[in-house]
DNA sequence: CTACGCTTTTGCAGCGCTGCAAAACAGCAT
DNA sequence: ATGCTGTTTTGCAGCGCTGCAAAAGCGTAG
């Protein structure tokens, strides 16, 4: 394999300096027509393609930046990923990628800024392990944003939408059908279940402002938000005397696994149960039935996110923390009695 | 922001060569426990960490390797990106992700080894957009490992199951179960479209084997293989004077699209028409009915390619490239009749 | 013809690390 | 002591680029 062509190799063919290449091919102001063009025929020559590395180490920065969430093949992280690699790109970064697996450990590791330095240089960061408290713990000198429930303490800047009022409305949706049993699948009652419980919050709510309780009974705690979790929460709630009529799952994977669990036993939904979901993943609108969900908007939270962390990389002082609210809306599908 | 702690100041505060540092840091055979355990105070007390940039630019090396998938929200590329991941992670590297959205273009940007170089230092790819015939222009100093059903042509690694056998299969699943109008969705007769004809290929061998001959005409194209296509051409087949009695859907996406339609017209499945995915996605194992399906050793391909990719990377002169074939099995749910 | 301000180009140092080969050291035999 | 071998440590150059500040060029004014 050959050496490969450099900035000095261009400078010397066209008869220039190799910091004079170096503006040419980073395109800055002071440059004439004259040597511009020379140098761009020598680049295009010997097919000159930038060093990375060796621009990066100069620069001290990555021009990197890692998304670390708990789960890939959760679709609603696969969607995610997607618009945030898109918006990232866009702005000239890259994006680096991992998965922890809720691990506490392993989320920590990374918002201590990991063992390697400069190998990204901000972080946007779904928690699941750890809790408010562990997160306040960060390394402050790398750029954070925080995806999800938790609130920010200052240090650094936090993306989500309105649980609280997204889940009342869902919430209402069912009140709205005339359904009075209504069961909540996805409550997480400990430290770091806080998008669970801003969730649980909304779904009391929505009740109180009816002037009815909600039965806390039929509150169900699950470990995770997949199919399986579902499932299983359904098939404990039909067992019970009196079963719900309608059920508010906290994703859309868990209403997925509970209409497999009502269609495996025989029952109609919506008819008999109704279900809505949450995040709008796109194996709901094609399911049977298909799922009614809370919608949050996903492009806006990953443009917004990458947005406020180049910002935070940019900026010689930390920028005051932001609290970022994007928009959610509901989807009303067949799961509910929609078209 | 203070300056980073540098070997150097390791070293100073040690009172050994910066390059004695390096050496600890690194795991180097020959250095004496008391030199060894002098600098490991001195790195934990200034709590060094290497800078990777610097690293990587001394060796030549980005430590990086790029997955570059058609689409990242699609399940299957979602599971298998997960397993690359940790494969990556476990042998030192990093995974730089990018999905190309089958644009041919970005494509043959990315195996012409893009702008960028040594961003990373090999590439798995799954290519969509790009014919045989492109493929084989890729810059043949950048290792590669090619996912799918494309041949190498023996510049490249090529990891994939054995289409043609897994489809036969399948196939002829259907027909043991005394179907004999059988469709196939998901064809693709045009130059980029190897994975979708050799699923064909297996299609008509079935039959064949068993004196039948495929019906053409139930043999539909689509352009992608997700959901919205497989409810679409189930649609027109629905729409035919004969319609089919088993589908053959050449992914999992197009098999729940097809099965929604069929549901959505009051067909029952398996019982008027049995329908066999592709892919064993985690979505089809918790849909209503679940679906049969192929299923690919996605972590025994995912390891495969990534252990294949370093031994090309490691390798002073290109290996000869293989041809390796994951496992696969067939996996019998409700939607042909399974338990 | 010189001075001055502006634009364009250059030279050099250095980002922080590792490869390489030489130097220092240690242990042992002569 | 001296030489020899093998181990441990060191020094230096350099990976390929950019930041910085100085140098050169250039047009206009004095």
């Amino acid at each position: 394999m050959r050496r490969e062509v450099t900035l000095r190799d261009v400078a010397e063919l066209a008869g220039v300096s190799s910091r004079t290449v170096s503006n040419v091919v980073n395109g800055y102001a002071n440059v004439t027509e004259r040597t511009r063009t020379r140098v761009q025929r020598a680049v295009d020559e010997l097919g000159y393609r930038p060093n990375v590395l060796a621009r990066n180490l100069a620069q001290g920065r990555s021009g990197q930046i890692a998304l670390v969430v708990p789960y890939l093949d959760t679709p609603y992280f696969a969607e995610l990923l997607q618009s945030v690699i898109r918006a990232a790109r866009q702005r000239g970064y890259n994006v680096l990628i991992d998965q922890t697996d809720g691990d506490a450990e392993h989320e920590r590791a990374f918002i201590a800024h990991g063992s390697q330095r400069l190998l990204f240089d901000g972080i946007i960061f779904s928690p699941l392990g750890l809790d408010q408290k562990a997160l306040a713990d960060h390394d402050r000198n790398l750029p954070l944003v925080v995806l999800g429930e938790r609130s920010s303490d200052g240090t650094f800047d936090h993306v989500g939408i309105d649980d609280v009022a997204a889940s009342r409305e869902a919430t209402e949706h069912l009140l709205g059908l005339g359904r009075r049993r209504l069961a909540a699948i996805g409550d997480q009652p400990y430290a770091t279940g806080e998008a669970a419980q801003l969730r649980t919050q909304g779904f009391r709510e929505a009740h109180e402002a009816r002037g009815l309780t909600a039965q806390e009974d039929l509150i169900i705690s699950t470990p995770r938000f997949n199919r399986r979790d579902g499932a299983q929460a359904m098939a404990t709630l039909l067992d019970r005397a009196e079963p719900p009529d309608a059920v508010f799952c906290y994703s859309d994977l868990v209403a997925l696994g509970a209409i497999h669990t009502l269609v495996g036993r025989g029952l109609r939904v919506p008819e008999d149960v109704a279900v809505i979901g949450y995040d709008d993943i796109e194996d709901g609108a094609y399911s049977n039935p298909s799922v009614s969900t809370v919608s949050p908007d996903k492009e806006m939270i990953a443009t917004s996110a990458v947005e406020r962390l180049l910002l935070r990389i940019a900026s010689p002082t930390p920028p005051p923390a932001v609290e970022i609210r994007a928009p959610h809306q509901l989807i009303i599908r067949q799961s509910t009695g929609g078209a």
